[in-house]
DNA sequence: CTATCATTCAATCGATCGTTTGAATGATAC
DNA sequence: GTATCATTCAAACGATCGATTGAATGATAG
């Protein structure tokens, strides 16, 4: 209970701060805000994000190597790949603390949650529990439609996965006349 | 459940990505956090922020109207000066998730944390509910350390304000030979 | 209404950031 | 070993950020 506070910024504290704004400034970024969201559904090799994102490889490999330079992110290397993963649980509490911080600041943040909500709503009507009991009754078929990697990562059990940009060719893998359901990555 | 992500970024994605990356860009700057741990003690006017931080008052002014901007604080008008506050709590929660990711990946900020708790232990040895059965039996005075306007905000019942930098000019208001417990802002 | 004071605006300049390009590295496969 | 492929490095540039200066605003006190 004892910490005196030295007139006008001690060193230790001045060199924590810059510590805390350099994380801050590694995620204060659209590109890398979207690669640290890809690398919270799991270990990917730079290509990969690449290919995601828009990005080409050469900056999307400097900016994962800002972030593991502030230490939000680490890589190894496997084969030819060198994968990247986020280091730290803290680091996903940050992102959705920065989430919650947005629905509360900006309208226009709130807006597009209300939105993707109400088309949620709208569409199936279902929360989480109601859903497991359709699977277990068999009556409906689930799609997952994100893109194999991530499906590969964790899923619903049970569900079938056809990544969205697949959808249209592979309507005839669906039984016909059956109850859909589709889940994709969420709100954001 | 169903949330169709469109090929490569939709418009309201991207533009939910830069509102995020707008605010942690926001906190992204060794004095602006230095504004807002201030801000989280309460409500300040700029030109009292700018004297404790050493900022000249046009930047302190500039730091703080880039944040209200962002929507992390707001301002209103009291007499001849502005107040500034933190618009929110989940403010608060991403500063500490902020903490959170600093102390799991920064050597020196794990240091430093653990410098400040061994000097406390050594110190003083006391838990806070050790504190509360001293006070009551009246065996101790406690003095808080902090600038006056911080004690004004809250303090331990019973405390005494002598801010530091008055502390060696008015030890002799303080009986002698009595146990002395002080205490200050924590770690940060 | 005028004087005063706190805050904000506007313009400037150096520093840092973000992207692009093409070459260099470093591991694997043959 | 050499070829191949993923990743990283390095240099260049325009864009944005952060601090400083001095002037403008806007509310209050007299």
């Amino acid at each position: 209970m004892s910490t005196f506070e030295p007139m006008s910024m001690s060193n230790a504290k001045c060199e924590t701060l810059s510590t805390f704004a350099e994380i801050a400034r590694a995620i204060g970024n659209e590109h890398r805000l979207e690669l640290l969201n890809l690398l919270a559904q799991g270990e990917r090799c730079v290509e990969r994000l690449a290919q995601i994102t828009g990005l080409s490889v050469a900056n999307a490999s400097q900016h994962l190597q800002l972030m593991r330079r502030v230490g939000i992110v680490r890589s190894r290397r496997d084969g030819k790949n060198v994968r990247y993963r986020i280091s730290d649980p803290s680091v996903l509490e940050m992102i959705a603390a920065l989430h919650s911080v947005g629905e509360h600041t900006s309208d226009h943040v709130r807006a597009v949650k209300g939105d993707y909500f109400d088309v949620r709503d709208e569409e199936s009507g279902l929360t989480p529990g109601e859903l497991v009991t359709l699977l277990d009754s068999g009556d409906i078929s689930v799609v997952d439609v994100r893109p194999e990697d991530e499906y590969a990562f964790g899923h619903i059990p049970g569900a079938m996965n056809i990544p969205f940009c697949d959808l249209a060719s592979r309507m005839t893998e669906l039984k016909p006349c059956r109850r859909l359901v589709t889940y994709g990555r969420g709100p954001y």
